[in-house]
DNA sequence: TCTGGGGTCCTAGGACCC
DNA sequence: TCTGGGGTCCTAGGACCC
């Protein structure tokens, strides 16, 4: 029997994956690069590869790795710096095929999704032929390549297109689920990174059989409850999770590394408030606020701590979350001559709706990136000494007055 | 070799309450 | 004079995914 007369009319969860999605799409505007080894990132400092052609994986080069390492691997790679807002129009214009096959889309990253396409047999034919209609669609449309995987469950369509990749794809039927299966290592499982498979190795689980075959305590002991469950389900071909199309965040932050490490405070009090600014700035484009704020520090030697707080009142706006975040900060007593700082970052946590409460008509957090903003081009230009913290943009303490009489509620402090 | 930035989920201990 | 058990919330850290 050959692979197309198998049975795929079963197999009706959809797993597409782009193809090496961000370098393909700089590619597009680089013929000059294709067939060539080529990364995205950024050349010199401390980037890492985002994505990578197959050329370059060919040198060994793999997604996260340091630059300087790829470049050690492979050094005729050609760096693209990368274009995120590209990136994000060409994801929509794919989740845009998709979504005219089936409404039953779940985006899983900016460049997979799973599709459920059971409703959509009658009229586009069996999970094969709907998969080739995406993938001519895909490629005629953005000129760009992915990946498709054909299952009875999501896991194993996610499996299926990396199986498949590139520029391909594979089916596999419910009914061949956990013979093919069962001679993978256990690292193929869903949520078995280099640590657990590690630990499940110790304990003479090389393979998903191994695994699968293992009395459950052992696996509890060497996992957790909660992973051993869904170990033990996956492995069993085993995978009861729904497509769900519309999810909620659950976290919001934004965090920074810095081009050289970092010891003088009001570098780290600066960077703070900016990135506070951007947190509180999607927490309201979501209508939402935050009620524990999280400080995450990486220190020059990569150790990295988390410190967080929760609030009696969550807050949306900048301002409020740099205030408790620096507070935080201030808390932890780093010495920063000892320990300069490589990372910061803060995170609004256990988000929740913004509720009935009109929008203010006055925005402190636009204000304070205001101030930013005039403080960078202060600061590009005279240099940093030139403005001192003094010099910030603040709100007047008759600004309610001001803003009923029509006059500026800003002032210009000291 | 020298490690990004966006997230999610899990564990474990302590506080607190009934 | 030492002491149970369950539930929830909070916090810190770690594994994992793309």
């Amino acid at each position: 029997m050959t692979t197309a007369d198998v049975d795929d009319s079963d197999a009706t969860i959809l797993h597409v994956d782009m193809d090496a999605f961000f370098a393909s799409v700089e590619l597009l505007d680089r013929p000059d690069a294709r067939g060539k080894p080529a990364i995205v990132g950024h050349a010199g400092g401390r980037g890492v590869v985002t994505s990578a052609t197959y050329e370059a994986r060919r040198f060994g080069v793999r997604s996260a790795m340091p630059v300087s390492q790829a470049l050690r691997l492979c050094p005729t790679a050609i760096i693209l710096p990368p274009h995120y807002e590209k990136y994000t129009e060409y994801s929509a214009r794919v989740m845009q095929i998709f979504h005219e096959v089936t409404p039953l889309v779940e985006p899983l990253s900016i460049d997979e999704a799973f599709l459920d396409v059971a409703g959509a047999r009658r009229l586009l034919g069996s999970p094969r032929r709907i998969a080739e209609l995406i993938r001519a669609r895909v490629h005629d449309e953005t000129g760009l390549t992915c990946s498709v995987g054909a299952a009875g469950t999501k896991f194993m369509a996610k499996l299926a297109s990396g199986h498949a990749k590139p520029d391909g794809m594979l089916v596999i039927p419910p009914a061949e689920t956990v013979g093919y299966l069962r001679p993978l290592p256990v690292g193929a499982l869903w949520g078995v990174g280099a640590s657990t498979q590690a630990s499940l190795e110790r304990m003479g689980m090389r393979t998903v059989a191994d695994l699968a075959d293992a009395p459950f305590s052992v696996l509890q002991r060497a996992v957790g409850d909660a992973a051993a469950h869904r170990l033990r389900d996956l492995a069993h071909g085993h995978d009861p999770r729904q497509i769900v199309t519309a999810t909620r965040e659950k976290s919001i932050g934004h965090e920074n590394t810095f081009a050289v490490d970092v010891d003088d405070p009001d570098t780290l009090r600066r960077e703070l408030l900016r990135l506070s600014g951007r947190v509180g700035e999607r927490l309201r484009t979501h209508g939402m606020v935050g009620r524990t704020i999280a400080l995450k520090i990486r220190y020059s030697d990569f150790r990295t701590i988390s410190r967080s707080r929760t609030l009696a009142e969550p807050t949306n706006v900048g301002r409020r979350l740099f205030e408790e975040a620096w507070d935080v900060f201030e808390s932890v007593g780093i010495d920063l001559r000892a320990t300069p700082i490589r990372l910061i970052g803060v995170r609004a946590e256990q988000l929740a709706d913004a509720g009935g409460d009109a929008p203010a008509l006055w925005d402190p957090d636009e204000e304070w990136r205001e101030a930013e903003r005039t403080l960078d081009a202060v600061s590009a230009r005279f240099g940093r000494g030139a403005i001192g913290p003094a010099s910030l943009v603040r709100r007047s303490p008759d600004a309610d007055e001001a803003e009923r009489d029509g006059r500026n509620p800003r002032w210009l402090s000291d």
